[in-house]
DNA sequence: AAGTATTTGCAATTAAGTTGCATTCATGAT
DNA sequence: ATCATGAATGCAACTTAATTGCAAATACTT
């Protein structure tokens, strides 16, 4: 009756290359580096993550980093985790890894993904004493509201939708 | 069946000073404007937001509105939110006033609090289609992971425990 | 009223993320 | 293969939320 919720482990990856013909996006070596980068990857990675792993092999900017992210997010690619410590992380977000939530370490920042929330995993979430030592669950749905919707530009269609 | 997701309102209020007196807090000034500021606010509040609203009545610091928020996110008197544009939002943490997700606009930044979520209604928003431009759902546990927990100094107990 | 621990204010700092602009580069056409 | 062109990159400067150190002010205890 009681469902754990267990930490999230990916198997399969999805090609770099390929998905980047896929969606329309020149194919740049640092484009090439990022998206490797986060599929090879089992945990979200932050922009200094990425800058990190990927500067053992090829020069990369930061400023490169965070717009090459950007296009990733407009174009459904990858997901942004926004976390308690005001730094995003960025995961993969293709048809192996739909949507779930994240434990996030408020000493060191560490981050991991678990799996699909059930209704009654839910359910204990929100009602039960947890044995991890949580003391602070977020929940925050971004989007567009009903003033801005009529103040926007007609011009933002790509970078909505981002639900997997 | 469908339950709807109702935006909440807050009807009871708590009393500034009375809080800090059980809290054992130094009543300064500052203290019980910010107190007050949240009080009296039906939506949560950034510390620009608290800035601005005692500014038109008494000089405050921004560092010193920093220090109280953190004094009383450790006392459990408000909650913090991170949003999606990297800013903090505050919130009173009473018994008026539990634990409920929000909706934050990526364009203008205001962020509305919603009623806490029922099983039903969790259902509706992991499964349904919405009538809300919502794009991004973010649900985050934030806490002390294990391999903290060792590391972790024995003097930190006060500022854990927020779940109203 | 005096002593003391706490809090406040100010200035300087940190760090994530953004912007403008010149240079370089990937792609498709010739 | 070469060229033309729109797109991407790199660099420097900037913005802004949040933090830190320290001296001055202040709330509480006796
Ligand atoms: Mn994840
Ligand atoms: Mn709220
Ligand atoms: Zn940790
Ligand atoms: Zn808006």
């Amino acid at each position: 009756m009681i469902e754990k919720l267990t930490m999230k482990t990916n198997t399969e990856h999805c090609d770099a290359r390929e998905t980047l013909e896929k969606t329309s996006l020149y194919k740049t070596p640092q484009r090439i580096a990022v998206l490797d980068t986060l599929i090879s990857s089992s945990v979200p990675l932050s922009v200094n993550d990425i800058l990190k792993k990927i500067c053992t092999q090829q020069k990369i900017n930061k400023v490169t980093v965070y717009r090459i992210l950007t296009s990733f997010k407009g174009k459904g690619i990858v997901r942004e985790i926004e976390t308690a410590r005001g730094i995003s992380y960025y995961e993969i977000s293709c048809h192996h890894n739909p949507v779930h939530a994240h434990f996030s370490c408020r000493h060191c920042g560490m981050l991991v993904c678990l799996d699909p929330l059930t209704v009654s995993q839910t359910w204990e979430w929100f009602t039960r004493p947890r044995n991890f030592t949580i003391d602070h669950i977020t929940i925050t749905m971004t989007g567009t509201c009903h003033q801005c919707e009529g103040t926007l530009n007609c011009n933002s269609t790509a970078d909505v939708v981002n639900n997997t």
